[in-house]
DNA sequence: CTTTTATATCAATTTTTTTTGATATATAAA
DNA sequence: TTTATATATCAAAAAAAATTGATATAAAAG
């Protein structure tokens, strides 16, 4: 993050939003807001199950699953053949509001 | 919005989150988080004014406010040959969370 | 009027993201 | 082992979003 410019009071260079960046991407599809929705239903979802939930081929789900992985939303556990994906609930505290939380995150 | 389906817990058919999408989509961008940051330092600000403050030529800008309009995150208000912009501090407060608005929303 | 200033829009291009089908990998079951 | 199942990854194609420079519009100034 750039000094920030007390005279303009703007900052002298852009600063850096990068990290949120990636996650409002991560949230910025259709698809990916229903996956977040489906996996606020159950305390975790194995991939093989949540095909089915979203219907969607198994390459495409596991392409916007990565999305979401890589921007920290969800979290992955691997039990034998299955991997069991659910959401980060910090992460998405962190960001959401209370009532987004109400549809994309358990209340409590 | 499709409705649910109680046996499985699942919807029947995909739910419409895309007022979530557009809104989100607006936020994926840097430079439009850049923009809502430079307006949350101030009332409003108008185009020219804002050019200079991140930095980008004039037809840019414009593409990226629009973007951030239709989502309803920013407002507009014409004066004279002057735009203002300002935050939408209603909608925002409803899809961010109050750590956030700390940085894209002033915190009254 | 004519010119200047502020801003939006448009069309062409470039870049990024998404989709699709094929293939790879790893575990489990037979 | 051999086979089946669950999942990830890859490369090509398609679609969507961003950039750029040119042009349009509208208000204000001269």
């Amino acid at each position: 993050m750039k000094s920030i410019d007390f005279h303009t009071g703007s900052t002298a260079e852009a600063m850096d939003f990068t990290s949120y960046e990636i996650k409002f991407k991560a949230l910025a599809d259709n698809i990916r807001l229903q996956i977040m929705y489906e996996l606020n239903q159950k305390p975790s979802i194995c991939v093989c199950d949540l095909t089915t939930l979203v219907n969607l081929p198994q390459s495409k789900l596991s392409y916007h699953l990565k999305i979401l992985l890589d921007a920290e939303l969800i979290e992955k556990e691997k039990i034998g053949t299955w991997n069991y994906y659910r959401l980060n609930k910090k992460e998405v505290k962190n960001i959401l509001s209370e009532e987004l939380c109400c549809i994309f995150y358990p209340s409590s």
